[in-house]
DNA sequence: TATAAATATGACAACGTTACAGGAGTTAAA
DNA sequence: TTTAACTCCTGTAACGTTGTCATATTTATA
């Protein structure tokens, strides 16, 4: 029952080949009782289109790259979702890859991906710089970044506007009288890193308080790291009364680490996250957060993607920028 | 630079395809010389073999398929991550689909994939029928189930003891001096929701306490169905005195819920869940759960299914069953 | 020096599709 | 009755690789 080809089920069917092709492909101009026929050795003998095959011919794979940098990161289950549910639709499926933050692993997989033809890219790139996005242009491979931006490629873009949304947490907890925020960064050299110091500094100079270099520390997007930079923050002598996590797992680490230093939140310390969590509501005490619209960031780059892949995209790369939105909860 | 074939990279290195390919599969008995001309052309000209053109000579295509339910579930996140750090080594990718505990959309999405022609397949089937499996097995083509086992198929299976788990956290509940313990079930049909069904209803008559229909509600795996069977828990004349979630998404909605209801945790009503939660420690209170070995899961399924392709596994279809632990925090 | 063995290359036929150019037969229009 | 337009089907040439066999060199062995 293996390796049945169309002409095994040309034959069987008694027609050629090319009829059982256009069969398959739902052509009109055969007729019902070839069809039938036809169909039916299909059934019979198991046959299954060669989808290599057919690429090689169609120069097209109905297959899309996604990189994202850990899966396990909550940001981006409901993001895939978005994709997943999208390109769905269009009969296309996703090879999905982790970089780990690892720009080398994230040349590999560019790599094979190219290699295995996908039609199109969706990526968050380890760095701004990814030398290699060079050959998926020169090909017309259209690339999507999502949450982070690139630079020196032509590609599309979907995130959010990190800059104005950790400028509105931080404004928070300056209207609600702190002074000494603390924030603690992610993995440095991505551009959500950046933008989200950047809202933070500017929310600071516009109410007046001074930039304190010990109140800003890294927490490399992890919650390891997130757990540490909560913990060097209380060995200052003069502690923040507020800290502003920027990332989601940073923000449990924080969490953790609070915890354990038996701190009292609110009450000790005010907490704000960029990145919501859809459990947020659960934990103790409910988080206050910058939302971001994850699950439409990942369809909308699906969409423009899509669009580009039928060739009904806008001409001009299109630089998405969807809105934050502060749900205040608890915690600070 | 688009196009460019092995043939025109023979042409400009003045040597023949098959040298070309014999360089590019690093064979050896191609002389040093040779070899640096001929990867010289290769990156001049931007050569990118076609995988679809190996794949078909090859019979291979270095992929596998993964289908789950909803990558959105954070049971699954962890998995996928064990599956991909596994295969990434074997220099393999992934097709990720999720299925939507939909058979028909498994069903397309298995078609697809066979004829991608994936080397292998990963599935949480949404149920224990799955016909159009039989198409892989005549195939040849490897299958691992997780999570959930799978009839009238040959497949390997990677799960845990869920029927000893649920005993586990039912039993705790009734050392802790319950007696009216409640259950929300997950989906119909499935294995694990009938195991962790099982795993209560030992429990109960092991330590002599009958079953009341009415404690036995259906969450139906989902956030939302944890909601409404906790609050129907309490629309009860007597209502339960601790409540086992027999799954993460349902445990978040239980929480959600009780928050509503303004119940206090353990005080007013002890919480036991399956499936740990990454943030667990960090939610009001911290959960007690019967956490399972997720990342595991995944990385055993993964090198089950690279053995098979590398034929070296064992002839039988394995049956792995990993154990559960019982982490007991503050929820009961 | 003759011979065998090893090394280095090329030619060519697969692999399983689809696109394209026809061609035979049927129906419709002039 | 001729011509035109369909409908339905076939044959053949791609598509871009790899594996096999054959052949020409070079190196090692006797």
């Amino acid at each position: 029952m293996t390796g049945v080809t169309i002409r095994d089920v040309a034959k069987k069917a008694g027609v050629s080949p090319s009829t059982v092709s256009r069969v398959i492909r739902g052509e009109t101009n055969v007729h019902p009782k070839t069809k039938r026929r036809v169909l039916q050795a299909v059934k019979k003998m198991g046959y299954s289109l060669d989808g290599s095959a057919r690429a090689i011919v169609k120069k097209q794979t109905k297959t899309i790259g996604v990189s994202i940098s850990d899966i396990s990161n909550p940001f981006y289950p409901l993001l895939i979702r978005g994709i997943e549910n999208t390109i769905n639709k269009f009969n296309y499926s996703m090879i999905l890859c982790n970089t780990d933050e690892d720009s080398s692993k994230e040349e590999r997989y560019l790599k094979v991906m190219l290699e295995k033809r996908v039609d199109g890219l969706i990526i968050a790139p380890t760095n701004p710089q990814v030398p290699f996005l060079k050959l998926f242009e020169e090909r017309g491979i259209p690339i999507v970044c999502i949450d982070r931006a690139i630079e020196n490629v032509e590609a599309d873009m979907v995130g959010v506007d990190n800059v104005h949304g950790a400028f509105a947490a931080v404004e928070h907890l300056i209207k609600l009288g702190h002074r000494r925020i603390a924030i603690i960064t992610g993995i440095r050299g991505i551009t959500t890193t950046n933008e989200r110091l950047r809202g933070y500094l500017d929310a600071l100079k516009r109410y007046g308080i001074k930039k304190d270099e010990a109140l800003i520390v890294e927490g490399y997007s992890r919650i390891e790291g997130g757990i540490k930079a909560t913990k060097e923050l209380f060995k200052l002598k003069s502690a923040p009364t507020a800290i502003f996590s920027s990332n989601n797992l940073m923000t449990i680490g924080t969490f953790i680490a609070l915890k354990e230093l038996k701190k009292s939140v609110p009450k000790d310390v005010a907490v704000i996250g960029f990145d919501d969590l859809e459990w947020a509501e659960t934990l103790d005490p409910p988080l206050t957060a910058v939302s971001q619209p994850t699950y439409t960031i990942g369809s909308t780059a699906a969409q423009l993607l899509m669009q580009r892949l039928l060739k009904e995209g806008p001409k001009k790369k299109q630089n998405i920028i969807l809105k934050t939105s502060l749900v205040v909860r608890e915690s600070c």
